[in-house]
This record gives structure tokens, C-alpha cells and sequence, in this order.
DNA sequence: TATATTTGACCTTT
DNA sequence: AAAGGTCAAATATA
């Protein structure tokens, strides 16, 4: 309510600054991951991103000469809503009589990193604390979070959902990055050039193999990447690669999309298989067993998730960079 | 008994 | 208003 604002509300303005500068970073790490591709499509597709590039270039530069500027600081997503209604009913009683409270900023974090996996397993010790059926997906979304959120404030998140194409695997989303100590959590780090280098190890990793020396870069296009992975959906399982662009690719098309199917086409994204994947009857029993033994308040109908196992983890998540929230986008595009 | 999961309700964002 | 994310009571399991 309360349009304040004659042309663009400022909020808006900020947000489509933020949306600017994330998808200048993306285009940039697409570029340079272009650079590197030895493919005939690749010039092509290069040629394509420095399109885009620019036009986002010019598009910032008319949101920044419009007195926006609010691209430096992150809109606050918490304190959205309160500017509208303001007071909102800070608890309710729900029908069975409990009252809660709840103050949680939703999406308040981008995805650190989202990769497909035939594994749940990642040598963190999670914890479920949601699932939901989501609109245009047969498959539950399962939501945890890193055990050591309590007694030591790590609030790092993951959510993970089964692949549609390819149900024995699972599109898992990071979110945030781990800062507990517990020895049985502590991520280790695989950098970006091994990875690259060495393409068995790459299996379970979505990476670029940034050539590049630049830090910030590399983070970057991890960043992007989940970005575009979570764009894509499920479905990427599916698609084994060839994808057609129309030509209309001259016209502005959607950054994400673009990103989303050059990086599709390039194969980057491989999932993964082979990883000790069974081997471990923990607690349900592994994927079957959940449903059956249920528990569960009310016995699940659908099936859903194992539990997040705590073994040591078949493959690593690295975590990069910073969680989204502050950045202070330091990507550069070019030289 | 303690800890983890399930699940419906609540809340935020689009 | 719908969809998605989180909370917390109820319930299972170790």
C-alpha cells in the first residue's frame, strides 16, 4: 500500500539493482568459464554473453543515473514486510490451543551451491526440520539444517530433492556456509583447479575450474551456477545435453535461462553415481524403509527422505565464498 | 529418557 | 492469494 514514490518505488529500484549486479557476475563467469571451452558453440556463445553484458552494463548505468543507488547496500529482506503492515500479529493461537511465535526472514540467503548427487551423504550432520510438495515438482522438498545450529549457531542450510528424472538421485541446494567446529563437520575444501584438473574427482562437484587466479571470481561463478542449476530445476537431469537457442537469443533473452542452457549444454554439471550410496541402514533404513517404519506423527503417506546420515562424507561440499546477504560484489568483468 | 523425524500450522515473499 | 520456508508439538526410535 502506500505507493510513496512517483516513478519507481526505491525498494524496487534497489532490488533491481541487486538482480543487476548478481546477473553481471553470472554473465561475467559464464564468460570466463566460455573462455576456457573447447567447443565449436563456444564463440558463439561468448559473443552472446558479451551482449549481455553490456546491455546489463547499460541498464545499471540508467538505474544508477536515476538516483537509485541503492545497489551498494543489500535491500534488507527482514525488515520488508514490517514496512507495510507494521505490527503484525507477532502469534496466534493455533486451534489445538499453542501459541507461536515466529520471526524468520524467508529466502533471506541465495544458494551457496546446488549440485545432483546420488548421495545424501556429505559429512555434515544435518538435521530435517521441513518438508513441503512443491507446485510444479512430483517430488517433496526436504529442508534441513546443520545440527550444531543450537549449541554453536551454524546456520548453515541444505534442501534436497529428488531428482525427477532420475529419482535414485537428488538436486541438493546449499545454503550459507558452516561455521561449526565439530571435527565430524569441518568441510574440506577442494580448491577450484583440482577439481578441474582432475575430472574423476570432479564427479561429484560442480565446478569451473576457474583458470583464473581471481578468488572472488571463482566464487562467483559457483555462486552463479547454483543460480542457474536452481533455474533449471529438476529437469536438467533429464536433459543429457543439446539444447536449441532461437535466435531470438539477440533480443535480451532472460540471463538466467541463457546461463542456465549454455551451461546445461557444456555438461559441466555431471551428477554423480558410484558413491557409496548404500552401504549404511542407519536409522529408517535408508530411502525404502522411511515410509514403511514411519513414524512419524502420522505415518508418512508419501515417502520421503532418509535421514541425513552423519558418516564420513563420500564427497565434500565445499563452501564458498560469502553467503549472499552482504556482498560487496567484487567481481570484476574485465581487465 | 534423549534425540531425531514427521507433519500441520503459521508466516513471508512474490 | 498462492507458493514456499520455518516452527514446534506429537510421535518414533535408539
Amino acid at each position: 500500500m502506500a505507493s510513496s514514490g512517483r516513478g519507481v518505488p526505491a525498494e524496487r529500484a534497489a532490488a533491481a539493482a541487486n538482480d543487476l549486479v548478481e546477473a553481471r557476475e553470472g554473465a561475467a563467469a559464464l564468460r570466463a568459464f566460455l573462455l576456457q571451452l573447447d567447443d565449436q558453440r563456444a564463440p558463439w556463445a561468448q559473443g552472446v554473453v558479451d551482449g549481455v553484458l553490456n546491455r546489463l552494463a547499460s541498464a545499471m548505468a540508467a538505474l544508477d543515473a536515476g538516483g537509485a543507488a541503492a545497489a551498494g547496500g543489500q535491500l534488507s529482506p527482514a525488515a520488508g514486510s514490517g514496512s507495510g503492515g507494521g505490527a503484525r500479529p507477532q502469534q496466534s493461537v493455533s486451534s489445538s490451543g499453542n501459541t507461536k511465535k515466529r520471526s524468520f526472514s524467508r529466502r533471506s540467503q541465495r544458494p551457496t551451491d546446488t549440485k545432483i548427487t546420488s548421495t545424501l551423504e556429505d559429512g555434515h550432520v544435518w538435521r530435517k526440520y521441513g518438508k513441503k510438495e512443491i507446485q510444479n515438482s512430483r517430488q517433496p522438498r526436504s529442508y534441513y539444517r546443520c545440527t550444531h545450529k543450537s549449541d554453536q549457531g551454524c546456520n548453515a542450510k541444505r534442501q534436497v530433492q529428488a531428482c525427477e528424472a532420475d529419482t535414485s538421485k537428488y538436486v541438493v541446494t546449499y545454503y550459507g556456509v558452516h561455521t561449526c567446529r565439530d571435527p565430524s563437520t569441518i568441510p574440506l575444501v577442494v580448491p577450484d583447479a583440482d577439481a578441474g584438473a582432475a575430472p574423476d574427482r570432479a564427479n561429484n562437484l560442480i565446478s569451473f575450474g576457474a583458470t583464473t587466479t581471481n578468488a572472488a571470481a571463482a566464487s562467483s561463478s559457483h555462486q552463479y551456477l547454483a543460480m542457474a542449476a536452481d533455474q533449471l530445476s529438476t529437469s536438467w537431469c533429464a536433459s543429457d545435453d543439446v539444447f536449441s537457442f532461437s535466435s531470438s537469443a539477440g533480443s535480451l533473452m532472460q540471463v538466467d535461462e541463457l546461463i542456465g542452457a549454455v551451461v546445461g549444454s557444456a555438461g559441466v554439471v555431471t551428477s554423480t553415481a558410484t558413491v557409496g550410496s548404500s552401504a549404511r541402514l542407519d536409522r529408517g533404513g535408508g530411502f525404502g524403509g522411511v515410509a514403511g517404519g514411519s513414524g512419524g506423527g502420522g505415518g508418512g503417506g508419501t515417502g520421503s527422505f532418509p535421514p541425513s546420515p552423519n558418516g564420513l562424507g563420500s564427497f565434500v561440499v565445499g563452501s564458498f565464498g560469502s553467503v549472499g546477504g552482504d556482498d560487496d560484489d567484487l567481481f570484476r568483468m574485465d581487465p
